[in-house]
DNA sequence: TTGTTCTATTAAAACGTTTTCATAAAACGT
DNA sequence: ACGTTTTATGAAAACGTTTTAATAGAACAA
């Protein structure tokens, strides 16, 4: 770590010059320079092997060129995807990601959002619902820090915000579930949700009476889905939409050990169309959502800010689709 | 970012002390201060919100308490995995982890890893096989950062190591087939495999002779699986071995596209026991990683290391086991 | 009393940069 | 030839900490 590290006194040393001429002519003002000075600068560089110390830079500067990402389940392959769709173009605009995975663990999450917010990040990307608005407020906006949440319906118009078409995604869901002839449907979310995911609800409502609806509290992963089927065969319920894909892989186990076929017992429909869904059989029908260009378009917004932080705030909306596959099929 | 930051000075002028008073006291020196001293240097903290600089404090600490993570691709739930375990120590030691994907992209990884060092972490955990021993001597060795190197045999004994049994696990997988009665097998993985998959085809090739394996070039992806699936209907194998779980993931649905069944036509086994394992159909049999415990391991090491630099090479080696699921069954 | 050891505190140096402002030399205009 | 602008460079201030060494006073021992 310490290997006599060299300072750029040492490069102004061995370039005859002193430390503010190497400085600046490392920092892009070459031209004020004579071209004889420059070039003795960058050779002394190229042979020091010189790089400026991070730390002592971004004091001054002010500024780390680091983008803090927040997500709640790494597990979760929607926040693979999310997270390349982000580093792609943070990469591209030399930032760099700095990754916590909150583990779906509110503690922990405040304790990350504090850590990066003393570390200096440049801007912040939350991906977590779980975090409340009373964190951020006291973290972020007091801060001024330039941050976007996902996932979240902006309630005001406080911040920057990309969200995807939840409400269609809800309704397409329940609309393919309705011409298929399924009366009774059951869908599968947890108890307390994040805005996102009742907005899905609430698009579902617009096709399926409260009445023709069985709401179960799952929790979001496989093993949430698995043990929901209990609930479930004690209902009328034949057609299943579980809130994300997960779930419903969950579900494909839940069922099969309970002795039931999809999509001959019960149709199932998922959300997010994760890679995973083409590969389980039979192939998952879901709503798709542009998981990777989610990404990149929250990256970019944030990056916009950053640079601009007066702009008007910005809110992307992306559009959502139905993914017919074979987990579903008519009521027979 | 800058809301008129409150430093050291302040707290110091508020509870009308020393600027050095402040610092010490805030650094756990407290029993060198009388209690009424303290108390007012606390009690300044508090009203002021104060957090000391990072950057500042960095500079004359020369540790960031901040532990880079490559991965090669963060969409691979076993990645996802083994970021769980090595956060959950790192997290309680109090370190941050800053994970970077490489995306399988090698000349991204370098970048990486430039950057990272550049950055000064305090250490390195590389979980990309594609990273060059070349780069590893050039930006780590060299500039003594603490690292420590997964899914890599340890050819010198230069580093620390945390490795998990693959011979054995490959041994695992070859009998349990052969016990099936399958004569004729594959074995499918990257050309150039990183150390620890060739000892995974090693210890394979303890139980059947050259002649008997049909050796299929995949990329350690579902796609890769998927799409071997024609150049495994040329083989006479009716055993397959896949050398990830991914791969077999693919194998499935390329499999069910030639209209093959699993484990009917074809007895399927994969590798790591990702968690989608059990919810696959059928579920998939495989050799078993303890891959959180991988994690947890490897941090743990590390974290030793960075403490104790001077301290004699450690090297780990985890248990491997096979999970017999209903991919495989006996040929008839 | 007088010298000596503690005790509580602080001034100042250091960390390695960037940036601002001053300055000497050179070029220029008349 | 003389004042004025431009050009090339460097000295010093700043960034916000931690750490080292110094100091004044109190307590103590003889």
């Amino acid at each position: 770590m310490k290997n006599k590290a060299i300072t750029i006194k040492d490069v102004a040393k061995q370039s005859g010059v002193s430390i503010s001429t190497v400085s600046q002519i490392l920092n892009g003002k070459s031209d004020k320079f004579s071209p004889v000075t420059v070039a003795k600068v960058q050779q002394a560089k190229a042979d020091l092997h010189y790089e400026p110390d991070y730390f002592a830079r971004r004091m001054i500067m002010k500024t780390s060129k680091t983008i803090g990402v927040l997500v709640p389940d790494i597990t979760n392959p929607f926040f693979g995807e999310l997270i390349r769709g982000i580093e792609q173009v943070l990469y591209q605009a030399s930032y760099i990601t700095m990754l916590c995975n909150a583990d779906l663990d509110e503690t922990k999450e405040q304790g990350y959002l504090a850590e990066l917010s003393h570390r200096g990040v440049d801007g912040f990307i939350i991906a977590s619902s779980a975090v409340s608005n009373q964190a951020i407020n006291d973290i972020l906006r007091t801060k001024q820090h330039p941050f976007i949440v996902l996932d979240q319906k902006k309630a005001e118009g406080f911040s920057d915000a990309v969200l995807t078409d939840d409400f269609e995604g809800g309704r397409l869901a329940a609309t393919h579930l309705k011409q298929l002839g399924h009366q009774h449907v059951a869908v599968l979310m947890p108890a307390q949700a994040s805005v996102n995911v009742q907005q899905r609800l609430a698009g579902f409502k617009t096709v399926y009476a409260d009445a023709d609806i069985d709401r179960i509290d799952v929790p979001l992963s496989k093993l949430g889905g698995r043990q929901a089927v209990p609930a479930i065969l004690k209902t009328a319920a034949t057609g299943l939409f579980a809130i994300n894909d997960e779930i419903a892989f969950g579900l494909y186990l839940g069922l099969a050990e309970a002795g039931k076929q999809v999509p001959r017992d019960y149709s199932v429909i998922g959300y997010d169309n994760v890679e995973m869904c083409e590969y389980v059989t039979p192939q998952l029908t879901t709503i798709a959502q542009p998981i990777f260009e989610l990404g990149q378009v929250t990256a970019e917004i944030l990056l916009a800010r950053i640079k601009n932080p007066d702009q008007p705030w910005d809110e992307r909306r992306l559009p959502v689709k139905l993914i017919e596959r074979k987990s579903t099929a008519h009521l027979n």
